[in-house]
DNA sequence: CATGAATGAGTTTTCATTCAT
DNA sequence: GATGAATGAAAACTCATTCAT
């Protein structure tokens, strides 16, 4: 696992500290109000700075959107790509993938869950960086679904919609108590490979 | 159909033509930038009126919010209920319900849509109500999805919800050209109803 | 004259009180302090009013701008038409159009001395539409320097530049107490037309 | 000639290298842009530094905007100086002293044209100290033109005045191309030295 | 000499809302 | 019912400057 690792192959990082921490100080933000009703002064203020002092990290809001959007997406892909690895039977692998989602998303990283959130309503710049980032997490998906073994009639793609849905949907309406997030995982891909009628 | 009577059974209304109107502006607008980037002014330019002149119909822009999130929730069940209205197979129920939320969603009401937004990202009195609203609707799914015949080892809650979460999730996808609305409605049914493996 | 009526004709004024008010405080900074070192903010409180009111008004800085710049055009060019008007002797009509331009420039209007100030460090677009406005008025003086009788040896173009260049250039140096503006204006025809050597 | 040697004598230069390479790079923005669309950063950038560190060279920005001025006197001071060095007819010096100015303006030295700049919007405190390195020079002028013989009712403040309009408000209008610099600056002395009647 | 990081006051602009007419 | 005009708080962003290292 790379994540915890100084990141120096993805040379994205400077000097890492300051940026973290504003970076998971926007995450959290961002996911508590949503992008427009946090302020870059919120941000700020959460990470112990001023606000213009930002401004010497990320070169503008939507920059700092974009590195927490990213970094959400990394460390998802990274679960599931983990979560996978070495598992050969189709239906598994997508289980796994299934459970792994759902434990990064409610496993206390604030940045993956950004990826559930509406984008539909961002400005077309910004919307398209973000949707390029989202389907590059999407085709991890895509693939473990073409493998599995299903009939002509039924249509990959719509199955794949399906599913994340069930799955990012519940960012919507999860909260901890009830079924842990990897068995709700679990259950999801269940009800598509089990007959249920 | 109870949707183009003067509806003075709720009470709310005072001299519709101008309110739906704004009320139209509003959910058009609504969808195409979502809440914050959608302003007074801008709602106003597009129903012909200046911007103070609103606050006579309606007294805030949460208010407004509200009304135009409940006149979706109101459309799409009376949909879902006509629909499913003197059909008695569980099943058979619950496709046709999809259907009709498909197609409502799709079917150039602008109003039934924003029921699929991200709302956990509002202002916390504004999301309670808008939340409330939507819970209404689920009930109606919850009952179609009671009545279904199922083994025990099934947790109904959230088949439910997978199903609302791969319907909704539509939204951040669809584009009209492929599948139609109601093709992928009945598809979803179709993955949980039979079986895949 | 025409510039003390309402000015329907020209239909660039809307309830014309407060947007005067607002233009005349806008001159007058601008002309103490440039346009990059007068804020919205100090505009509005010379004109008594919160800076976000004056955007009821003016859309933008730059369009407050425009019009300054323009209502300055329109009242030194008025002044120079009036001046030269029914007067036929070539040298005698740009005589009386350098004394008009010299008296608008420092007799009290703070919009025409505008005109003279250095437009060449703004940026592009406000550039071209104030160059626009600038040429509008130079024409006045292409004319009146066509109509000289000159041997073909004089470049009529660059006559006027120099001209232009001493009037306007007073912009940097007049104060009160010496010479009168008109006796300036006067004496720089003069100096064209008498032979000094 | 002083200009290539350290200036020592001026005691105010450090260790020339960086220092002369910011002044260029400012020179050249200031130009550009004005001096409140230039900032520091970008001045730094140019001379390939970061703006913390000019502050080594100039402590304030002031200081580097009348560095550049006084530079730019320098360089047009010496201009005219040698141009009419050893001439002793009083127009051929003048229209010698005008050649060379113009020269000087448009020979790829950027200094020197920030003289002709509108510096009576900067703050009071700077202005007074640019208006007095402007003025050193324009004594020379002053000089050149009491020498001239001319009638007792030609008012050599005012002809000087005159002089320098036209040839400093030709930086905002002169474009390579057309007339040269030095045929415009000769014309401009020609015009008042012939009869033009 | 230069850098990285921060400061704090400032900028233009937007916006929900109010209210006299 | 609607308008014109204003309010005041907040937004994103900029910038000259400072200073420890």
């Amino acid at each position: 696992m790379t994540e915890k690792t100084p990141a120096k192959e993805e040379g994205q990082y400077r000097s890492d500290n300051r940026r973290q921490e504003l970076m998971a100080a926007a995450a959290h933000l961002f996911n508590q109000r949503g992008y427009d009703a946090t302020s870059m002064r919120d941000i700020a203020r959460e990470a112990g700075m001023l606000a213009g002092s930002m401004y010497y990290h990320f070169p503008s809001k939507d920059d700092l959107i974009i590195a927490t959007y990213e970094e959400g997406r990394r460390l998802i892909s990274n679960s599931v790509l983990v979560a996978t690895e070495g598992v050969s039977d189709p239906w598994e692998r997508l289980t796994l993938a299934a459970v792994a989602h759902m434990n990064t998303l409610f496993g206390g990283n604030n940045f993956s869950i950004l990826l559930c959130a509406d984008i539909s309503r961002t400005s077309p710049t910004l919307r398209s960086r973000l949707i390029e980032i989202r389907d590059s997490y999407d085709n991890l998906f895509m693939d473990l679904i073409d493998d599995l073994p299903l009939p002509e009639s039924v249509d990959k793609g719509l199955l794949r919609l399906s599913l994340l849905g069930s799955l990012n949907w519940s960012s919507s309406w999860y909260r901890p108590g009830g079924q842990s997030p990897a068995q709700i995982g679990e259950f999801f891909v269940r009800i598509l490979k089990e007959k249920l009628v």
